[in-house]
DNA sequence: TCCATAATTCAACGATTATCGAAATATCGA
DNA sequence: TCGATATTTCGATAATCGTTGAATTATGGA
């Protein structure tokens, strides 16, 4: 993953509604969800929804496809899987372990900082 | 890591310049650099660099100190550390296994995605 | 064919962002 | 104290962002 991507896919990320919608799309698995579901879970109107998934699709953190009337969105884990291996090789430089090992402490994370 | 800190760690790096000025804290180690060699590095203005900086700390991602005239920019590792966490938690909806193990194949990514 | 449903496109808007020049502040050395 | 260095603060500006109402497209069923 080349630089400019990682920021595509970090600028989707990055605001409230649509990392939540991401969040729902990853827990409705690889078979996705429809845009009408996300939309009244998260309270948004549709056309609001549209442009956010548009930015996630555009960062290739998500698919679509068409199943009748409703359109189906689906987190794209491979990207996720990228974006996750560029940080943590750009944010160890060189020495994963500096941030790897405490990956597992997550129960106890508030008490060590 | 509460959704909204994660957004603004996401947001802070999800900005070309910001996320090579953080990577190059983040190889300099937690000695940290002056401002004025990111500067260089990056071919910044000052001033730009600052309002950078800025949002870098104020998502909790870098510390500064002074020391004599230079101002000592370093990577919070902590904080990197728990937004992979966030992500990894949730974009892997209680199945980290999703996520993981394909982590490990970087040198053949391109092949399989 | 006509209607209802599901979602997108379009145009407009206020808010935020990234950038820059100019001025200000802090520190050090002479 | 004065000048040079390192960085920040301030003000302005163009560009992008998130949101919305209204109109449009696509599909399925009666």
């Amino acid at each position: 993953m080349e630089i400019s991507d990682a920021v595509a896919a970090l600028a989707a990320l990055a605001q409230d509604s649509r990392l939540e919608a991401y969040r729902l799309l990853v827990k409705a698995g690889p078979d996705g969800m429809p845009a009408g579901e996300v939309a009244s879970a998260l309270k948004l109107p549709p056309n609001t929804l549209t442009f956010h998934f548009d930015r996630l699709r555009n960062a290739g953190l998500i698919t679509v496809r068409r199943e009748g009337r409703s359109m189906i969105y689906a987190a794209r884990f491979d990207t996720m899987n990228a974006l996750l291996g560029y940080l943590t090789e750009n944010c160890c430089g060189g020495a994963p372990e500096k941030c790897f090992p405490a990956r597992k402490k997550s129960a106890r994370e508030k008490a060590d900082v």
